[in-house]
DNA sequence: TATTGTTATACTCTATAACTATA
DNA sequence: TATAGTTATAGAGTATAACAATA
């Protein structure tokens, strides 16, 4: 809560300038996290596996939500299964169909691949005065509207 | 400019909980920058014009800050001479050596890929109060260093 | 016949190893 | 001989088109 004058809205020019900073720091941030947490993991076999973290899903689901096309959506499951991290089971109703889920071991892989990814931004937390910390907390939910809408 | 109590350190689990607000909201906004904003330049070929941006530089320069091997990068610069993006000359000084540089092409490449990833920025703005914009004004500085430490 | 899953084939970007030319 | 650039070849990801099996 703020008490001294209320800021003026910015202006145009300002509002271009900030664009172009949160997206780079953005970018940036991103970047280096995949880089440099995970050595493992390629981003796209990670992601398929957050993708069956809360439900079972068939490989043409899969394919829809992550946009790429069902044969290469094949490829990446397949190895998956090889790796151990997703299981095959028969859809029971359906015989066409087969339905994808995590094995224990694919749940212990998303899990690590996320505690290193935070220990990562935490590492770089470290370096920030406490303000810094308070004023990126308020600015989180605000980063999270902008990356949802 | 706060004139409230001083905020208390964040604890231990608050800054856990910060690290992974932050990483996602990053990766979230910066998928959807290369997704939604620009769909002729692959990030590869664009981050290799931005390098030559500022200075010529020669194809063994540009494997190491992108990370690549040699012939991955001669690939992309083949790429992008035949684009017409980049140009290439003999170094007077050194016979093996081939300096590459910025076309006035792919300096405008450079800043359409610029300017269309800013605007996607942009037009996320439009739906923040303010307060939010002001905030995330506060907040770039932080994530800069975040990203750059 | 319509739909789901899979296979066949090809293109792109990645890499390592070997070759060519210059210092 | 050392180094810069390039070429040869292979591996992993992407795609579209065609095929097989089930509803």
């Amino acid at each position: 809560m703020r008490t001294k004058t209320p800021t003026a809205p910015l202006s145009r020019a300002e509002l271009v300038s900030l664009s172009n900073d949160i997206r780079l720091a953005c970018m940036r941030i991103s970047r280096r996290v995949r880089f440099e947490s995970d050595r493992e993991m390629p981003p796209h076999r990670f992601s398929v596996l957050c993708r069956l973290e809360s439900t079972p899903r068939t490989n043409s689901e899969l394919a829809d939500i992550e946009r790429v096309s069902a044969p290469s959506m094949k490829r990446t499951t397949n190895t998956l299964v090889e790796l151990g991290y997703i299981a095959r089971a028969d859809d029971p109703t359906d015989g066409r169909q087969v339905i994808l889920s995590l094995t224990p071991e694919g749940r212990r892989a998303v899990k690590r691949v996320r505690k290193q990814r935070d220990e990562w931004m935490l590492s770089r937390f470290e370096h920030l005065t406490d303000e810094e910390r308070e004023l990126l907390q308020r600015a989180a939910d605000v980063l999270a509207k902008v990356a949802s809408e």
